[in-house]
DNA sequence: AATCATGACAACCGCAAGTTT
DNA sequence: CAAACTTGCGGTTGTCATGAT
């Protein structure tokens, strides 16, 4: 597609530029009163201008350009235009498919992390990469495919059994450099031994569209276009309610109910712990299927654009994403059936379950993914308690068990933001395969007996997975066992040997544990109606364990 | 032929971290 | 030490081209 602009302004804008009289006076900077800077479309003119800049002064310093280039553009608007567009060495064109595959690979293990990914592909800007992977994710997405292809995912896998010998925990930071050659990322490495033990098949869950509660708890209910999947069957009236009042205790308790992850690396910590302390909209209804496995959350999420998305307790977001729904919408939800679908939620709501449903988790350009959908069900799990509590009661709108969770919450987060590491890719990583390689099958059941669309089996073996204890003798053994849809085993097989059970009670309450064993067990009838919310539970169990263990 | 959907691309915006003053 | 500034990053939006209906 052409960006024919330029060269049809050619020109025609440089020469305006030139004759402008504000030209001569161009030597404010972007907020230079007075002077308007120009937007849109750059002209060859100005490329010429830029690059002559660049070539006499050099990078950086991007306001001075307009100052003294006499461009009519901000520093900012420079350095883009020079990053993606006029840098030597800039290739163009479509990527190869050896870049394509690279950066399958890559965001396996970063995210969105596009900047790093662009540092593995010369010539190649973040800014393609990043137009690369949404068109991508939208193209799989309606096609049904597999956001990750098994190849990538085996690759991976073999690449992170490399770095796994050599890395531990906390080898993101050595790994960065180069994830691809050694990938020492701790969870990547053992979601991909979970992906060789179940051979990478089927990365989606034919199921439900995710709600993305990464999405939702980042940016306020279902702001990720891909995130707002909802099931049918949901009760989204219960889904979005009190997301307000109840983020803030919410989200605080979560923090506490992680006293300690001094095992965690940085980068997970950090998104757990912004995931944690994010006040997201929790659905006081456990009942709420809620596509753990599925998640898609949104990379962006977790990944991080934090800057949207940055824990603000008690409020949810207003800002609302492309595709989201106005929260309006979201509380109408209660009221009316048919929520306002996305058309892609609509299409994954219809479309055969067998495919691509999954998709739009798996596509999620914002997967934050899983430790944000884990964070969330959590809360979910709480905020239900709580909610049967006030239903018991009737009497206070607060009842003590939220406000002892979301002192623990806190305190939680504060103490993972002790351990970030903007470098491991673990939230995106394991969100990104756990939700787009995640494997139908349970570690009970075989690849070749796909999962029912309406059931996430892998929860179920997940969590039997769990509760074997994680042994240190039996973490290999058992990684390649797991199933690698559950981050949450991973996790485990890291950091966890107590039962799943134990923790979550310690965490949240025996009443709550109780009713996590419950939808561990993935009873048809809890699947079928809560959708994917067992697999929520599962993937928290970890979380809740860590808890428990590493006070 | 008109319309719509989609893909590809470019650019902007807001935020955050780092640096300088 | 704080404010201002710079830079970088990621998300989002807008535009145009193309193909399908």
């Amino acid at each position: 597609m052409s960006r024919t602009t330029n060269e049809s302004e050619d020109g025609m804008l440089y020469k305006d530029q030139i004759d402008s009289p504000l030209m001569d006076e161009s030597n404010g900077g972007s907020g230079n009163g007075g002077i308007v800077l120009k937007k849109g479309p750059w002209t060859s003119a100005e490329d010429t201008i830029l690059v002559e800049y660049v070539n006499r002064h050099g990078e950086g310093n991007w306001n001075a350009v307009q100052k003294h280039s006499g461009l009519f553009r901000c520093g900012k608007s420079c350095r883009l235009r020079w990053a993606n567009h006029l840098r030597p060495n800039l290739k163009k064109g479509a990527f190869t498919p050896d870049e394509e595959r690279l950066i399958v690979e890559l965001h396996a293990k970063m995210g969105n992390k596009w900047a790093r990914m662009a540092a593995h592909l010369p010539g190649r800007t973040d800014n393609e990469i990043k137009n690369y992977w949404n068109t991508r994710i939208k193209r799989r997405q309606r096609a049904g495919l597999p956001l990750y292809p098994p190849e990538v995912c085996l690759q991976a896998l073999q690449e992170s059994q490399q770095g796994q010998s050599s890395g531990g925990i906390n080898g993101a930071d050595g790994a960065h450099n180069d994830s691809m050659q050694a990938n020492s990322f701790e969870i990547p490495d053992v979601v991909f031994d979970s992906l060789k033990g179940n051979n990478c098949v089927l990365p989606y869950v034919p199921e439900l569209p995710d709600i993305s509660p990464g999405g939702m708890l980042m940016k306020g209910l279902g702001s990720s276009p891909y995130c707002g999947f909802m099931s049918p069957t949901m009760h989204r009236q219960k889904r979005l309610r009190e997301s307000t009042a109840l983020f803030s205790t919410s989200g605080g308790s979560f923090k506490n109910g992680f006293p300690q992850f001094d095992q965690f690396q940085n980068d997970t910590c950090d998104k757990i712990a912004r995931t944690v302390g994010f006040p997201f909209p929790h659905d006081p209804d456990p009942t709420i299927p809620l596509s753990f496995g599925v998640i898609q959350g949104s990379h962006s999420l977790s990944n991080g654009n934090s800057s949207a998305s940055k824990p603000t307790t008690g409020a949810v977001k207003p800002e609302l994403p492309s595709l989201q729904y106005p929260e309006t919408d979201l509380g109408s939800w209660s009221t009316s059936p048919p929520p306002p679908l996305l058309e892609s939620v609509d299409a994954f709501i219809q479309s055969p379950p067998l495919v691509g449903t999954f998709e739009s988790d798996c596509t999620s350009p914002r997967n934050s993914g899983l430790l944000d959908a884990l964070l969330h069900e959590a809360k979910t799990l709480s905020s239900a308690n709580n909610h049967s509590s006030e239903k018991s009661s009737n009497s206070s709108s607060v009842t003590p068990g939220d406000v002892a969770e979301s002192s623990n919450l806190n305190i939680c987060e504060t103490e993972w933001e002790e351990y970030r590491d903007p470098i491991s890719p673990l939230g995106h990583s394991a969100t990104s395969l756990f939700n787009e390689c995640t494997p139908i099958s349970a570690s009970g059941s075989s690849l070749d007996e796909p999962p029912p669309a309406e059931t996430f089996t892998g929860c179920n073996v997940e969590s039997e997975l769990v509760d074997q204890a994680w042994t240190p003798d039996t973490e290999r053994e058992t990684a390649l066992q797991l199933d690698y849809t559950r981050p949450d085993a991973i996790l485990a097989s890291e950091w966890f040997g107590n039962s799943m059970h134990e923790s979550i009670a310690s965490l949240l309450g025996d009443d709550l544990a109780a009713e996590c064993k419950h939808l561990a067990s993935g009873s048809p009838t809890s699947n079928q109606g809560l959708g994917f919310s067992s697999c929520p539970w599962n993937t928290m169990l970890p979380f809740c364990e860590m808890s428990a263990q590493h006070p």
